[in-house]
DNA sequence: AGGTAACCGAGACGGTACGTCACGTCTTTAC
DNA sequence: GTAAAGACGTGACGTACCGTCTCGGTTACCT
């Protein structure tokens, strides 16, 4: 069960309808491929799905929410982690899977789920954790262990460094700048430099 | 004249009242002090400033292209450009005036600005004209003064090693992560080694 | 139901509010008594009856309808058919109860609503269908019967004569002229020597 | 001058321009074709006659007024006197005139001029002294002759006969109703029997 | 001849109301 | 007890005109 929604604990009664999920979050998915986030209307996505609004308010808070479920449950927005023989190496890809999944369509869409969320501290916990946690907390593990077999420097700052990492990919993301494919390879070729032993 | 509001360049009819538009910047930053740029609205800034909606539709398209005037009209918010011995020390004190102007209330504004804009193309535009345009600027001047000079490595790439200094701060303002008063002298340790020659 | 404001036929969903209906009227009732329908607001309405925009919007098309359903469904509106011996008596008496019904208050909105409907086809039949029809079809009606009954003269144009019996009523009601408690004895007086036999 | 607009009775200062007067007058009866005078603006006129809103403001105390102006003053809607043998005769041609005027489109003019007033005092005085009142004057004028000629009983009330003969026409013309050429016969047939000696 | 008073066009201004949209809640019936 | 349906109060949207105002300019008359 995903984090953005709420449970079912209850036993008594009518069961949640999966249906009802599905066809929310396809519903979802179809109108986020001709409108933004910000566009998007609880109404419109239970009338396209079939379904009473209630329904939607019963299981997510926001349509943030919603546009979160439909888009991290998607294959291939997966935080698989790597096994690699160095640590850059580690980076190198997990850069560049960040890159892939925020290219094009879902990139925009992620940027307008960050912005949407802006004044709602509960999205922003919940984003965080579906998405932004997970990557940063493996480049820093993977910068740590770099530090520690010796690959790079004793005396960086693994947040920091994180955010180097992190941080153009985002700032394009936001600034709606073109993000070329291999975007991963010149932030890696900026920033290994400065952190390799 | 800021690029963010229309303007009027006629000399027929009746000219446009500073007062108003005074009284407008000044009842948007006041009502951002109490609330966030999202739930703001043109309505309240209207019956704030004492004006008429149609007045403020005259001149801005949106609430987020006052917000910005509102904002980056500001005393401290111009990007003064400093006089410094080398490029490294002018990309410090550029940074930490950025990290200075982003941190507390403005810093939640602006990252609200940039959220509020993003189905809006023009507004994109309008906001990197205003804020970031001629901070990366000046930025990606100094890394190739630093180039030039020999301070600096003359085979980085300027655009990337741009990002990998600003993308770290708008990193942290968009994530609603804490950002201490230092944070730039921590990205300049994170950066330099990079670069330096 | 009337047939001035939308039906509530389907079963499914919430019914509609009857106590936000009976809110509507009474409050365009209320404020009618202080100023014209050509100066009600829908806005005005929905503020004094508690009640949102959209409520009045969905049932009614305009407030000229509202109006209507205010003004039309008070006690003492309908047009209920007297029986009497003759068809002048019978046709004197609706006079007369029309002019007590235009007289006064209900009389000037009455002519204001005539007015807010001119250039609404729609509103124009409702208003017939309302007020207008039963009353003249009763008119004809009786004069049909004192033409067969040899009371009235057997050549004459009903509609015609309709014409001359509501006409001055009509025609002073929208002049603003004065118009007093006797003015049916005087049409009468006028009218029935060019009909009778 | 017309008895609808303020006159221009100071000597000093630029004079009135007939000019723009014109534009006035011809731009209203050309929107006036294409809606109602409800729909009319100050506005468009201005914009159509280009024309500033002032200036009609400063000669016109509102829209009906400009209306009434650009309709009265067409050629065809003056209330020229007949000389005719018999009162009977006279009303006839009179009536006949005034279902000519008010047939067709400037019928329709009328009654939303008729309904724009309702609540204007002084714009209803200022119609019925530039359309009504000759009108019904000389109706009452020639029933009055009729009286005293002996072609007519002595015995009716001058005031009601005139709302039987006008009273028909408005009526029809307030209600939408088809008005056919011949109505002015109709009228006369229905009401002359009643007052012939 | 110059001053000045009233006109004119343009268009910005503070307002009011419009009719629409979406919000999040509520109240039904149906399953 | 969950669901679809849809009415409800609320609040903001962006637009249209209102009637007023302030500009720069333009006539005319009156010293």
């Amino acid at each position: 069960m995903s984090a953005l929604a709420q449970d079912n604990d209850s036993k008594k009664g009518r069961p949640r309808s999966d249906a009802s999920k599905r066809a929310i979050l396809d519903a979802t998915r179809r109108l986020l491929n001709h409108t933004t986030v910000q566009k998007l209307s609880i109404e419109s996505i239970a009338k396209k799905a079939g379904v009473g609004k209630t329904t939607i308010y019963r299981w997510w808070p926001s349509k943030a929410s919603v546009a979160m479920d439909a888009i991290f449950t998607q294959p291939g927005f997966q935080n698989i982690v790597p096994t690699t023989s160095s640590a850059a190496e580690g980076i190198h890809i997990q850069l560049q899977k960040i890159v892939t999944q925020l290219n094009g369509k879902n990139g925009r869409v992620v940027a307008q789920i960050i912005s949407e969320i802006q004044d709602d501290y509960e999205a922003v916990e919940a984003f965080h954790k579906s998405f932004m946690q997970a990557r940063c907390f493996q480049l820093a593990k993977l910068v740590d262990q770099g530090m520690k077999s010796g690959e790079f420097r004793d005396d960086i700052d693994i947040e920091t460094t994180v955010d180097t990492l992190m941080g153009p990919i985002i700032f394009r993301l936001m600034s709606g700048l073109v993000m070329t494919e291999n975007y991963a390879d010149k932030v890696m070729d900026a920033v290994l430099p400065g952190i390799k032993a």
